[in-house]
This record gives C-alpha cells, sequence and structure tokens, in this order.
DNA sequence: GCGATAAAACTTACACCGCTAGTTTAACGG
DNA sequence: CCGTTAAACTAGCGGTGTAAGTTTTATCGC
C-alpha cells in the first residue's frame, strides 16, 4: 500500500487514540508503533502529521485542557470563579491521571493552556490583583491541582509493615488504595479552603 | 577483564555519578549504557548493584530527600516547624529540579521518604492535628513545594507575540528566564503564607 | 485529458535503549 | 589448595524514536 484511495489518518484521530491508549494503559504504552497499530498504520506515517512524539503527547495534554470549564470567570466575582474553575480543573484532570504528569512538568504553550491562563490572568486583574499577584495565585493553583491530581498518594502506600516500629505514626496513615484516593481529595479541598479564604481576606485588607 | 582486582563500583559510586548525570543533564540523559561509561564501566555491570533503572532512580530521588532539615520539628511548635520544614524541603528540591518529577510521583517508599514523613506526622499529630488532617497537611505541602520546584514555569514561556492580539492579558506575563524562578519562588512564599496562618486560625478556633 | 506536483502511505534502516544470559577471572573461606 | 562466590565482561534480544527514500494516488494548471 502506498497512497491509499481514502486518507486514513487525520491530526484529531492521531490524538483520540493517542489519548485513549494512554488513559487506558498509561504513557509508557504509547510507542509510536503501538499508536500506529491502533490506527491500523505503520509507524513512521504518524510523522506526516506530527514532527515528534512529544508534539503527539503535547496535542493529547492540550485536549484535557480544553474540557476544563473557565466559563466561571465571567459569571462570578474572581473568588467564587477561583474556586469553581479549580475544581473544574481538577475533576478533568482527575479522569485522566496518566496525562498529569505532562501537565505538571511543560508550560502550557498550547492554544488550550493558553486560553486558560488568559482567563484566569484577565479575571484576577479586574477583579483589582496586580499581574505579579495574579501570576503568583494562578501558579499557586496548578500544583494544588496538578499535586493532587497525580494520584501519587494513591499509587500505593504499601509499606513492610515492620517498618511501623520505627515509624510509629506511619501506621495510622491510610493504606487502601480508596483512602489515598480520598486524601488526595481532601488534600485539595482543604487547600482551596485555604488559599481562597486566605486571599479574600488579603484582598478585603488592601494589602495587595 | 573480569573480576578485576580492586572493585569498581558500589552503590554508592552509582547513585552519586547518576545524580551528577541527572544534574547536569538532566533525566533523559541518564541511560544504563551512558551512567556506566561515566563509571568506567560497561553497562549491565550496573545490575550487580541495582535491580532495575528504576531503582537507581528512586536512590537518587531518596538521596535527595535526605538532605531535608526536618530538625525543626523536634525544636519549634509545629505551624513554625511546618514553615521551616517546607523552606529547606524547597531550598533542596530547587538545587535538583531535575530530580523533582520523579519526586513528583512516586509515592515515599523509600527510607528517607518514610523518615520525613514519620517528622511530619508526628509532629503535627503532638500538635494537636487528627491523623486524617496531618495527613491532609502533608500532601498538601508536598503539592505546594513539589509543584513550585518542577520548574515548569521557568521552563519559557516564550508566546508568539502575535498571540498577545487574540490573549491580551498574556502580555503582561514575564517573558525572562530569571522572572520565571522568581514567579515559582514567590508562588510558593505566597501560598506557604497563606497555608500556615490558614491553618493556625483554625487551630485556635478548635475547629479541627 | 494530460503531465507535473504534492501528498499519504509504505519499507528499510540507524542508533540507542533496558535488560538477560552466559563467560571469564580474581578473591575468599575451609 | 581447591571450590565457591562475586564482579566484571561480551553477546544479543526485543523494543524505541525517527530519518531517508519509495510507491502510488489525488490534485491542479495547461
Amino acid at each position: 500500500m502506498a497512497r491509499p484511495r481514502q486518507i486514513l489518518l487525520t491530526r484529531e484521530k492521531i490524538v483520540e487514540a493517542a489519548s485513549a491508549l494512554v488513559d487506558a494503559e498509561g504513557l509508557d504504552a504509547l510507542s509510536t508503533r503501538r499508536l500506529a497499530t491502533e490506527l491500523g498504520v505503520q509507524g513512521p506515517s504518524l510523522y506526516n502529521y506530527f514532527a515528534t512524539k512529544a508534539d503527539i503527547i503535547d496535542a493529547v495534554a492540550d485536549a484535557v485542557i480544553e474540557q476544563v470549564d473557565v466559563s466561571a470567570f465571567g459569571r462570578f466575582p474572581w473568588a467564587e470563579a477561583l474556586r469553581r474553575w479549580a475544581q473544574s480543573y481538577r475533576a478533568v484532570l482527575s479522569e485522566h491521571p496518566n496525562v498529569v504528569p505532562v501537565l505538571a512538568q511543560g508550560p502550557g504553550r498550547r492554544p488550550a493552556s493558553l486560553a486558560m491562563a488568559e482567563a484566569v490572568y484577565g479575571a484576577l486583574v479586574d477583579g483589582g490583583w496586580s499581574y505579579a499577584q495574579a501570576t503568583h495565585i494562578g501558579a499557586l493553583m496548578r500544583y494544588l491541582v496538578t499535586g493532587s491530581s497525580l494520584g501519587s498518594f494513591a499509587l500505593g502506600f504499601d509499606v513492610d509493615p515492620s517498618l511501623y516500629e520505627v515509624y510509629p505514626h506511619l501506621r495510622h496513615a491510610p493504606r487502601l488504595a480508596e483512602h489515598h484516593e480520598a486524601v488526595d481529595e481532601g488534600a485539595f479541598e482543604l487547600g482551596l479552603d485555604l488559599l481562597i479564604t486566605g486571599l479574600t481576606a488579603r484582598h478585603e485588607m488592601g494589602t495587595r
């Protein structure tokens, strides 16, 4: 086969298949050959649509960010909007935990990331924060959301029971996988509450 | 050569060389062959000391955590100790940004991580927090420290200037690399302040 | 309608990867 | 002194990302 009558690939199809593969089997399962097979194609054909594998992963990550709901920034005061945005942000990331490591690292140069940043900074500046402060607040939210979505706590805290003798407090650490997810969620809720409460207080005090 | 008169490798030497390599050239530069070359040895020889490459990386990560100063937990009230610990934690991670992705993901099953967790949970519980709350607070601190140490903001926010027309607020985002580091540091300081202030208030209110 | 051009798949191949297996040789314990 | 253990080796497997060149089809200007 060469130059089939019906085109087999599009960027969209590739991103879709890559997302499904990463969601189902993790980032490590995403190889160009494997992805191509999934699409009924040979490995190098992907390079007609993406320059590198990293570009494919970037596109997958951007597709995730696209799902985050930023509409609250138009409809609510900055604090409430921030809360709703963060909650949507985390909800989306939690549905694609295998993509979170990518989002936690690369700076978002892609369209969806830029659009999200624009919405956040815009709303905060409109709300009376300086650009510098808006940047800090946005970064903080990213730490909180990505950190609690990495699922690193959920990856298990299975410890050799003999260690409880030398580390007595760890005996009380949550052990079941379900509990670990609850830890990440609880920490996120606590952090979100503390941050927004604190920011609101500072905002009112005019210590800005 | 086979079974040299003088032993060439130890676990310590391997971890040391691996750390140096990762610090200098990043995680991707760490291959078993490359690391072995650096040690004047052939690739597979490493497997006499570590079962897998992942184990080597784990050891590198643990060596980083080992440097975090947890001594404040014995010497200060929980809030002040938490602040000092977080600052040391971040200072150490910032010196080894290429290792942070590893620390952000895997749960710390290794000795130094366990010891650190034990110190944190112990101090918080002694300070009057429940185990559940201590877990949340510890997780929160981890999000803050790892997030702000990833250097993802510092990786550059170089944006096509034409995009400033469609994303006007981004024009004001910091652009120089030095500024990006300052963003991460500023966000960390702000977050730490907000979290500890908020936690102290809750602690005093007895809403625990 | 036809020839040139561009495009979308292909095959082949390179350099590198983590890791296994089996081999050599030096050091150590009885 | 001899057998065992251990620390290096070499060879090689199956996999990776991707570059290069090939084939075939569709598209467009004349």
